[in-house]
DNA sequence: GTCTATAGAAAGATAGAC
DNA sequence: GTCTATCTTTCTATAGAC
């Protein structure tokens, strides 16, 4: 395995941002635990020092992953209008797939000792603020809490257990119930 | 630190036992990557080379923790009658907490490569099908599907942001909220 | 700006003494 | 039946060459 030394003009923009969206893509299906910086570093096309060259040490190309995240209202949209639907949407379409690696990195790295803590402080700050924002009402913080905890359940239950059904009849039905029981769990209290 | 060889005479089925519960709480906190065989050991209150010795390794006794742990009918009860407030009121009560130990196990070791099919299939046999036997009626097992996922994201919810409120009114509504949303997942479709 | 080589720490597993 | 000592692997981080 002979190596080419780097086929990207030097360019040390191009190669963090490569770090960082390799790193994105990762942590969402492993974890902080799980990936490692060599393997970062190879689906980025770079060499595995350049990653504490550029970002310090794991731990904090984790917390700038963390940063780089969509906000809860990227996710859920800002209007109250329709917000059910289009949510219960984007949980069910495989195409919106992308959007929900931010929620499974929080899900795939909070048990971690080490990336824990700041992925306890992220959810508050972006999703559980913004969704309050969005809701509004009284106990507006409860009630965003129940929005990102059926946001939470579901999609690792379609990370671990797959789809909910093949079936575009189910399927259509199901993302009806899914709305329904979004709109209960933001429902003032 | 001296080390006194051990106060709990020589009895092979006791340290066995205590090697399980120790890892059976641990993993709940940890999950299988965060925890490792020293510290296991040490909960239990024996040396590690004793995991090897009865386990055979770590993934291992993680596999016999897996089958050693509550099956889904034994968590939500075998009546459908009163089942959603039930339910309901073990998330939400601090002192049933024990009972969720099994849904965080999941929950931490999924993301694992080692240890994530395990749990991917104890999902489907121990949750899954026991509430879709319970539960009953067309697509048992998406609706299944869909009450497991509630159990899992208010369960990582509290356990990653904390108690949805102190307030104790609060919390009575809110458990009766909850109820609600797992009537409608488990609701014919 | 990038890569090679390696130091240093931590974890799982095992042989053999007691 | 239990513990000590150690082997091996794996991972992060870094110094220094190119």
């Amino acid at each position: 395995m002979t190596k080419e030394p780097n086929v990207r003009r030097r360019d040390a923009g191009a190669t963090k941002a490569a770090i960082l969206e390799a790193a994105h893509a990762l942590f969402a299906r492993g974890g902080y635990e799980n990936v490692g910086v060599r393997e970062i570093a190879s689906k980025a096309g770079v060499d595995a020092a350049l990653v504490s060259r550029y970002f310090g040490s794991k731990e904090e190309l984790f917390a700038e992953v963390l940063r780089s995240g969509e906000r809860g209202d990227d996710v859920i949209g800002s209007e109250l209008d329709g917000l059910t639907d289009r949510v219960a949407d984007l949980m069910l379409d495989p195409e919106e797939k992308k959007s929900l690696d931010d929620i499974l990195i929080i899900l795939n790295s909070c048990a971690s000792p080490i990336a824990g803590r700041a992925v306890r402080d992220s959810i508050n700050e972006r999703f559980h603020c913004p969704f309050a924002s969005v809701i509004g009402g009284d106990h507006a913080m409860v009630r965003a809490q129940l929005l990102g905890a059926m946001l939470l359940g579901i999609s690792i239950s379609q990370q671990t257990s797959g789809d909910f059904s093949d079936d575009p009849e189910v399927r259509a039905r199901l993302k009806q119930r899914i709305a329904d029981i979004l709109a209960l769990a933001i429902k003032p209290l």
